[in-house]
DNA sequence: TTGTATGCGTTATCAT
DNA sequence: ATGATAACGCATACAA
């Protein structure tokens, strides 16, 4: 028999039915010690095991949560999918992986087919559908930094204390005029709450603000350098940075290009606090979010709304300014 | 209504069986304008969406391809991994993604999970079972960076060529005392050719080579520090290192801490050329691996191995030195 | 303690 | 051009 043995097979062998097999495997009911027995020894003999895919249309239940991110090239993500993927399994849970490429057709094919295949429920990461999208979906739906509706959970760091804290370090080192790097504003992320504090803040500081988006499509890391460098170009006065990790590294890098010094001329804060935030030379001063502790939590949320338990809607994470060399 | 509808329920309010539904759906064979149209707007008006684990039951098929990787914190895994997601969905493949975290158990349950799961094949990326294991699978599988069997499909970059290329460089840049980082070497990996080469290379150019491993959890990052930190200590009068992008990070973070300049007392060669990397201060000179071409080859042979069809067992993709600031 | 029958949602075969 | 039915592999309700 060179087709994988199904339960029926261990049934006609070990001279049962497949009932029999099933209560076994399951551990339901009453089976006696020698069929039990024998029922072990064929499995092992035939190397059986049980078909998850008829298991899950009986249960009509997968077991698989979908995840969508933009892509796992940027280190939060990445680190956000590692946290994600081992709580999951250790719920007993599996991971169907998307990366919209913050492509509104690609998303929407990925919500699409997680429906077909009936996954649990959907951490959401990537945002660039209409709330309508979100709610028809019929499945339960956790997001990760975007507030969609008040049905929605979602999941965030405390974005506007992040800004806040580093708008306020970096006046508090002495900058006087200042920069925000952020993602596209059109996003509607909790995000740009970090640009609304840093407005802010530098308001308050009499410091000078000046904010520059990214093009619609934030993770086209290729555009960073000459964002950054237009940014100097412009206002060479610039004394101080806030960005996320990513870009606060294109930072340093235009920085030691140009001859200018961080932290001497030029403060940097990045946001994220990803492992290659402590790498960077100098070490990178940055906002702290807890990766890990908001992938378990976007688990734990969507595991509670699989089993029909309530959940808080909002989950804001506190963040800390990890201070380091770069300022 | 509340539950989501199926198949009957379409057929019922369109006032037709379940068969011309399905022919419908998969459009075959004939079904008259009208009755077309009337499903059409049916399916429309019931939202309804066909259950893909009832047909991958039906067709003894999932679409689902399992990838495991050691962790996606580690940017050449993240970066591996958007490339192999990229090429399956453009494909019609999803991803059943697993982190083994290089545990054994893990990795074995995983292998366990995905074979319940009935996935098409496996792409994998962690290695660390025992040759049997693999062998034994009776399923699609190719490997990344490691040669299991001369039956199972391999891809990676040259890792001898590029151990190469990396300390010629070193020597040519007038190093004498060399040092290379490898991950664990009991670790049954071609990267470890890296390691041969770079031994062979110092030789030949008349450096001294020190060679320091990685515990067996390569990827447990907070160890890389200590590792460099006693490698200088021991040997001070280092003058050039080889390792990883990552491990490199951190040698130019000590060197930086120790008041060593790069690359003026000390010169770095990275490997894998992954976004970090020309990100760092000095910008790293690395030896670039094609990772995307690595993921996406990787895509197409396990497809072809689904399909049956013949494939290259050996997947060598040629490196390159890209010579940045720190040598 | 074990077996029989039925259904999960879909597709294919064979009728009609 | 459409319908009835079996089958995919498994688990449950109900019998025996």
């Amino acid at each position: 028999m060179s087709r994988v043995p199904t339960i029926k097979d261990v049934a006609a062998t070990a001279g049962v039915t497949v009932t029999t097999v099933s209560r076994y495997l399951n551990k339901r009911g009453y089976i006696s010690e020698a069929t039990g027995a024998k029922i072990e020894r064929v499995i092992k003999e035939l190397n059986y095991v049980p078909n998850e895919i008829a298991r899950s249309l009986f249960r009509q239940k997968s077991s698989i949560i979908g995840v969508i991110i933009p892509t796992a090239i940027h280190p939060f993500f990445g680190e956000l999918l590692a946290a994600i993927e081992g709580s999951a399994s250790a719920a007993g849970y599996k991971i169907l992986f998307c990366e919209s490429r913050l492509e509104r057709g690609k998303e929407k094919g990925y919500v699409e087919m997680l429906k077909r295949h009936k996954v649990d429920g959907i951490i959401m990461g990537s945002h660039t559908l209409e709330v309508d999208e979100y709610c028809d979906l019929g499945m339960p739906l956790v997001t990760i930094d975007r507030k969609i509706d008040e049905r929605i959970p979602y999941i965030a760091s405390d974005n506007r204390e992040g800004g806040r804290l580093a708008t306020l370090h970096l006046i508090e080192k002495g900058c006087t005029k200042l920069a925000h790097i952020c993602g596209n504003l059109s996003l509607d992320m909790l995000s740009n709450q970090r640009c609304e504090a840093f407005l802010e803040e530098a308001r308050k500081g009499s410091a000078e603000p000046v904010v520059i988006q990214t093009n619609i499509d934030v993770f086209d890391f290729s555009q960073y350098s000459a964002l950054v460098n237009g940014l100097f170009d412009e206002h060479p006065d610039i004394d101080g940075v806030f960005a996320s990790d990513l870009k606060a590294a294109h930072v340093i890098q235009a920085c030691a290009r140009r001859g200018r010094r961080v932290p001497e001329d030029v403060k940097v804060v990045g946001y994220d606090d990803v492992l290659m935030a402590s790498l960077l030379t100098p070490r990178l001063t940055t906002i702290h979010q807890p990766i890990e502790a908001i992938g378990e939590q976007a688990v734990r949320i969507i595991l509670a709304r699989i089993a029909g338990e309530e959940v808080p809607m909002t989950n804001v994470f506190p963040v800390s300014l990890v201070e380091r060399d770069s300022t």
